[in-house]
DNA sequence: CCAGGACATTGACCCAAATCAAGATGACAG
DNA sequence: CTGTCATCTTGATTTGGGTCAATGTCCTGG
């Protein structure tokens, strides 16, 4: 379980903050009440399949604690990632029947589910939580956006070192603040994984990491653990906008 | 202005029926007329900005004729498209100030455009029309995962061949079925629009238009158009999911 | 009709990342 | 402790697409 998920582990309360934080933010407490009576906990070992392509999907979900991955692959076997869910991330896609995306557990995996039906029941009576589900689904999209640019522009180099500060923006809004703008990444993801997020080969990713660390970037403790020495100076030298990413 | 348009241009009636379809699709009429009463139109010349990242967003739009591109760009010029927007398809991200992208007419572009704050209030007390927007913002994300495996990973062949295909749904979409399969396509892009939809350069561009041309899967009528003489098949044999796309 | 400029094509060469191929590391079961 | 298996690293080689440069093709305005 990555660092990201112990943290929300221990903030499990009556009313799930996680999918408090995400589905309805600014609601009310008695408009949770609905989605409170059909919430169902499922979990997930690493490497496990939520859901194939194609599959019927009649869940939708809030991702608790842990890392799901959405792929999608040609009959070659040519796999790209195109989702990446952390905690508090909307899982699902309400007025489907059928999943578009194969879903995978990256890592140890918390989900809070509910029954599709009821769930679209309750958007279509339930203004505040349609309009929190349509900003989410535009933030993911801004998210998405980026990555488009990430694969179809960026060096080998730059695409790792966006993908490690995806993670610790991830982290260092979590946790209180590193010292000296210094933070660790637990990386929730296999080389392989990255690969398929970065549109790269594993090998190219190995090298690059490798690199990085040769050249005194990141520090690896272990192959999963990053240190990021830089991060704080890295980040706020190069603004938010769609510059090439720090560490590069 | 391309066939697209031209199609949609003689479609105009009291009620926009672009945004008719595009924004409330299963709306009474009633519930149109608040947006009637705020809507402006405005019309752009291929090539023109309509506005740039960072600017003060106050409208939003719908296409009603012609094609948009949003593009991003990093310090150093690389550019990459992040959206391309077909008549019917809605330009806006309610509930924020400041653009992320910047909006460019492909071609000559016809856009009917609300004030954003009229229209987030109407996105707060009309369900139905946030309901649609919801959908579509969602259809988008999709489109947007399909981008990304083209992106990631798709040579540069298959990358103009996905291009080609998505055109062409469209224009087979709003056509009449075309006999035998048989389709024509006017590209609403450059050359180098092109290059930077598919993360690719003008020349590798021309470079497989040539090849396809040269191996007989497309004929070139001039720069812009394109016929595809075996698009009903080489579309039904392959199917909707995340094939390596026809032409290939 | 011609000149100028935007857009497109084609060629020669190069390089970043893919591919193919060994090994190294490390976790875990027995 | 040791063998097994998954994961990761590193090296040698190939190659698809980028880069640089020259040429071609329209369209438009005078």
């Amino acid at each position: 379980m990555t660092a990201n998920a112990a943290i929300f582990a221990t903030q499990s309360c009556e009313i799930c903050p996680i999918r408090y934080r995400a589905v309805c933010a600014r609601c009310e407490r008695d408009e949770l009440a609905e989605l409170e009576s059909v919430k169902i906990y499922r979990r997930y070992a690493a490497g496990q399949t939520v859901s194939w392509a194609g599959d019927r999907m009649d869940m939708v979900a809030s991702v608790v604690s842990g890392v799901a991955s959405l792929t999608q692959q040609m009959e070659d076997g040519r796999t790209q990632m195109v989702g990446l869910l952390l905690p508090s991330d909307f899982l699902g896609r309400p007025g489907r029947e059928v999943a578009a995306y194969t879903v995978t557990a990256a890592s140890e995996l918390l989900l809070c589910c509910f029954r599709r039906k009821p769930f679209e029941e309750l958007l279509r009576s339930n203004p505040r939580i349609a309009g929190r589900l349509l900003e989410m689904t535009l933030d993911e999209l801004d998210a998405a956006r980026d990555w488009l640019l990430l694969l179809g522009r960026k060096s080998a180099r730059e695409k790792i070192a966006s993908l490690l500060t995806i993670l610790a923006r991830r982290e260092a809004a979590l946790n209180l603040r590193q010292p000296e703008g210094r933070i660790a990444v637990d990386l929730p993801l296999t080389r392989e994984a990255m690969a398929d997020y970065l549109g790269l080969t594993l090998e190219t990713v190995s090298r690059q990491m490798s690199a990085l660390k040769r050249d005194g970037v990141i520090e690896l403790d272990g192959k999963r653990r990053v240190v990021i020495p830089l991060f704080g100076r890295l980040v706020s030298e190069s603004g938010d906008d769609a510059d090439g990413g720090p560490l590069s």
